[in-house]
DNA sequence: TAAGCTGTCTTTAATAATAATAAACATATT
DNA sequence: AATATGTTTATTATTATTAAAGACAGCTTA
């Protein structure tokens, strides 16, 4: 009779395993340590290395008695335990989602089916509702009223209030780091920004692919300078949404990247020059034209109403 | 046997009382409408009304034959089904969460028990499971490595970071505001609520615990010119927070709401005559003390690290 | 025969039951 | 006294199951 198996014994396997890896290395006839021992050891609970003493016992890899653990043997490939498929967590799960929604092109107002997506993504159904139960915090998925979920973005006008949000929050970045001391580690990150986007500038002809993880990393210094969880959250919503798009609106990629570097570069002098007026009418240059780029790449996708 | 109940029954309880309730309104001997009439008077789907008329076909309140329904006899109170109790959804859980974590001054670090606080809130616990996945995207609670929830908040540093969050998104509204034009709406929604400060102060004396309220709305007018989706889930946090602190803190309440009165009103003031720098400048006084606030009923209460 | 009805079946989400794990407590051994 | 094991309890993650919704096909009646 096959029991139902409640949770995974992902953690009893892999410790069972690690086991025999700690026998093999001792002398037939050898005592284990103890269970604490081997607990804090194996990083895990008490519990399962009584578990797995157990089965090496009914094994005969070692004589259990009381507090006696006694090496009978070394063991061999049969022995070892294979352990349940492993299931992604929710970490792994948020960029795949988006991945899929973005490159997919998944229309808004589609209603997502839990059971398969966790088929899809090879989640638990429960992990996929805790996530777009955090998703719902951002507006793109919204609970339906008797159960079940519906992908609401990226419509035209999520785009437009996400670059709105985005500009709010960079520009305060920006102002902040006009503002700070010249001996300020920034300072050297930014003059070795500059020279990678001098040496692309050069190569853009062909390694114009290359601009978005430069772009990415360009975002990401300016607005390391401001410690804030709240802003580090809605970074990584940002920072996704702008880079999928940003790597498929291939409509004169070529011109975009090149235009978008030489505004990358007008900020990072004006950032130098400290001058906190002409570094935030940069930036707002810079991201009115990020905007457009977003805008006009969900516009060449039918569905942004 | 008692079966296990996966899923409650309250849609079936509740459309086969309100059935009754509709044969209670009929001749005995009359047709009772078809199913998909009842299903879409009632709301519910169409498998619902066939167990609920299967029951009353067993009740011998109605005869059942085919398409025939017909009425045999009026209801008594013990045809009536009792539902199972109702759990609570999770828009009622969030205040109510909340609520118990500041005011009953949970300390930051306490591990959550699911099990236990849905009893207490008399929810799911996977309703639980939701609702904390999306608290961490606030970073509220964090997510343990091998199961379970750690509350975080509401740290000193938590308060810090909120507050200079909050304070970037209100300074956005405040420059949207001042270019507003004279015409709009908003003028005539700011002498409204100066008329309202100006009463407070007043009767600011005996009245000053009315203040809470009136900030709530001040802000969320202000507020309220940027339409975006993000800053507008965010005030939602903000909001809680500040007014549940600001609810404790009695530590010269009067002198405090009263200063947050003329600060209020400085600030329509400098609105009012659409000099951005000027409007920005008060505001940042406003919002400063009011962290200072946040802050100072923070340390009154021991563990804020 | 067309419109509407019912019978049947499929799909899906919400919940309870359950196994795995962690942790606390009690007892035994060195 | 310190550390080990034995036992019990609490809690989470996952599965199995039921309620509900919806789709489809065949029947009935006007």
């Amino acid at each position: 009779m096959i029991r139902p198996m409640a949770r995974t014994n992902t953690r009893f396997v892999e410790a069972y395993n690690e086991l025999l890896n700690l026998c093999d290395q001792l002398e037939v006839g050898a005592y284990l340590p103890s269970e604490n021992a081997l607990s804090a050891q194996l990083g895990v609970s008490r519990t399962v290395i009584r578990s797995a003493l157990t089965r090496l016992d009914d094994c005969s890899i070692i004589a259990l008695d009381g507090r006696e653990k006694i090496l009978r043997r070394h063991s061999n490939a049969e022995d070892r335990l294979e352990g349940p498929p492993v299931l992604l967590g929710i970490e792994e799960l948020e960029s795949r989602f988006l991945d899929w929604v973005l490159r997919m092109d998944v229309p808004p107002g589609t209603v997502l089916n839990v059971a398969q997506l966790s088929k899809d993504f090879s989640v638990a159904t429960h992990t996929l509702q805790e996530f777009f139960s955090s998703l719902s915090r951002f507006g793109i998925v919204v609970r339906r009223p008797r159960g079940g979920w519906v992908l609401l973005g990226f419509t035209k006008n999520y785009a437009v209030e996400l670059s709105d949000f985005r500009t709010v929050l960079e520009l305060n970045s920006v102002r902040h780091l006009a503002a700070l001391p010249l001996d300020h580690e920034i300072w050297a990150r930014l003059d070795s920004l500059e020279q990678e986007h001098l040496d692309l500038l050069q190569r853009i002809d062909k390694d114009f692919h290359d601009f978005s993880p430069l772009d990415e990393k360009f975002h990401a210094v300016i607005n390391s300078v401001v410690v804030n969880r709240f802003v580090k959250e809605f970074q990584k919503i940002i920072s996704l949404v702008f880079h999928y798009h940003f790597q498929w609106n291939k409509t004169h990629e070529r011109e975009r990247n090149e235009d978008a570097i030489r505004e990358h570069l007008a900020l990072i002098e004006a950032l130098r020059s400290r001058d906190a007026d002409k570094a935030e009418a940069a930036a707002r240059r810079h991201l009115a034209t990020s905007k457009q780029t977003l805008l006009s790449s969900l516009e060449t996708n039918s569905h942004a109403t």
